[in-house]
Formats: structure tokens, sequence, C-alpha cells
DNA sequence: GCGACAG
DNA sequence: ATCTTGTCGC
């Protein structure tokens, strides 16, 4: 048996650090998270109604974080609210969401430093315990391996995937034009990831698609962020997309972030 | 110098 | 991420 892996606090994302520093703390991040699954709930139960899994395990509870931002009266988007929405069998189950201030701006690879405060403050309002918690961006699929699914996730140490809607890095094994649904594509390392070039780092996931040829609907990029697999990052996402493109958790998340930021905008 | 770049 | 109405198509 693999020693259970302890919460990592003295990993939380600073804003305040130096780019360097950013860096190394993503390199400890990589190095600390688990990339292959690692949790006691039932994967094959995450898309059922509701109610006792028929094993005698009770469904997963999962929950979607998403933000949005608020702008000042100069015009500055300088403070950021965190929403999160958790789920169980289809039903959400609790809503909570958290406003703190922007340090730092967007830096492509430097998300979780720029989000994860917000994040971290919105899920301490959380009530219930999550068995799962997908993110709006990446997991593995980044340029040292620690997305902010990733960061969070081994932060906290509970169970992450990535879901984002554009690929960072890394390189497709195949054709992720027009996609049948249901259907996925490997991601794997390239020149610009840290890990050993072919790596799987996770999928193009093709959750929905549109019958006629004219247009067509992008695949999600889905990654392991701490404690799952590739496969079952990829199946999760695909199991809880069962409306939308986007896992429902995540998708009610980035509603509920649009909806909570009005409640701020008057 | 050039290209790439989650949200 | 964000600014935003109507509009094309099933």
């Amino acid at each position: 048996m693999t020693p259970p892996p302890p919460p990592r606090p003295d990993l939380a994302p600073d804003a305040h650090l130096e780019r360097a520093e950013m860096e190394a703390m993503q390199r400890e991040i990589a190095a600390a998270a688990v990339f292959e699954d690692d949790f006691s709930f039932d994967p094959a139960t995450l898309g059922n109604p509701l109610g006792t899994a028929s094993s005698g395990t009770e469904t997963p509870l999962v929950a979607g974080v998403d933000q949005s931002f608020l702008t000042n009266e100069a015009g500055d988007q300088d403070r950021a609210l965190s929403a999160v929405v958790a789920m169980r069998g289809g039903e959400v189950i609790e809503r909570v969401h958290a406003v703190t201030s922007l340090e730092i701006p967007y830096v492509p690879g430097l998300l979780a430093f720029r989000e994860g405060g917000p994040i971290l403050a919105a899920l301490e309002e959380l009530s219930c315990d999550p068995d799962l918690l997908l993110f709006d961006g990446s997991g593995r699929i980044h340029f040292r391996q620690a997305g902010i699914a990733t960061h969070v996730g081994v932060v906290l140490d509970v169970p992450s995937v990535g879901v984002a809607k554009s690929l960072l890095c890394g390189e497709p094994r195949g054709d992720t034009e027009n996609l049948s649904p249901g259907t996925h594509v490997p991601i794997e390392a390239n020149s610009r990831v840290d890990a050993d070039e072919g790596t799987l780092l996770g999928y193009a996931v093709q959750t929905r698609q549109y019958d006629s040829p004219d247009r067509s609907i992008n695949p999600l990029y889905v990654s392991p962020g701490h404690r799952v697999g590739p496969e079952t990052a990829a199946d999760a996402a695909a199991a809880l997309a069962t409306t939308y493109k986007l896992p429902e958790p995540v998708r009610l998340a980035d509603s509920y972030a649009d909806e909570a930021k009005r409640e701020y905008t008057r």
C-alpha cells in the first residue's frame, strides 16, 4: 500500500512570489502530485441519477469550480469571484462563492497564482467535503505538469481533474477536428513540457458534436489534477457532461460565478 | 529574433 | 476572463 499523501498547505499559491519561485513551486507540486487513480469512491457511478449506488457505495460528491472577475471604478479587474457548485447524482447539494482581491495579472502557465487564492477561499466556505474537484483549466497538461487543478488538488490533497476549453501545451496524438461524441484523443508531452517526450498528459474529450458537418464543436482538454489517472479524468468529464459540452458541475459553477457577480455590480 | 500562450 | 444583439439553423 502506498502511504496516503498529506495535504500540502505549505505549497499554497502565493501571488507575491517571484516568477522563478513560482515555477520552482510548480515543480514541487508536480513531484508531489499523484497522476493515477487513488481514491475510494466508485468512478463508474459518477453519472448515476442519485441515491445509493447498487454496489452499496454512495454516489460521489463532485464540485465544480470557476471564476468571474469584478471591475473597479477605474476599469481594472481588481477582484476575483470564485464559485463552487457541489453536486451528487446530478443534483445541486451546495453553492458557495468568495470574493478576494486580485494580486497579479494573468500569465500563461501561472494561472494558479492568480486564481488559486480565491479558489481556496471559496472552498473553505463549503460545508460538505467533495470526493472530486473539477476545475476550469488544466491539470497535468501544463509546462511543468502543475496546472491549477493539480496545484489546488495537491494543496488540499483532494482528487481533482482539469477541464480546459483550449490546449495550453502538449501535442494531440491525432486529429482533433470534428471528433464524434464519446471520442477522445491522447495529448502527449512535447518539447514545451517538462516531461519525457510522449508522456501521456491527458485527453482531448469530445462530449458533444453537431450532426451536420457545417460547423463543429471543439473538444475539451481533460487532464489529471491529483490522485486521478488520465483515463478516469476523461471518463469523469464525459460522464458528467450530461446535457452540454461542459461537465455539469463546471457549467453550473460558471453560470453561478456570473450570477453572483451581478449582486456586486449594483 | 520568432512563435506559443489555461483563464 | 471580459465587452454584447441579433441571428442562423435544427
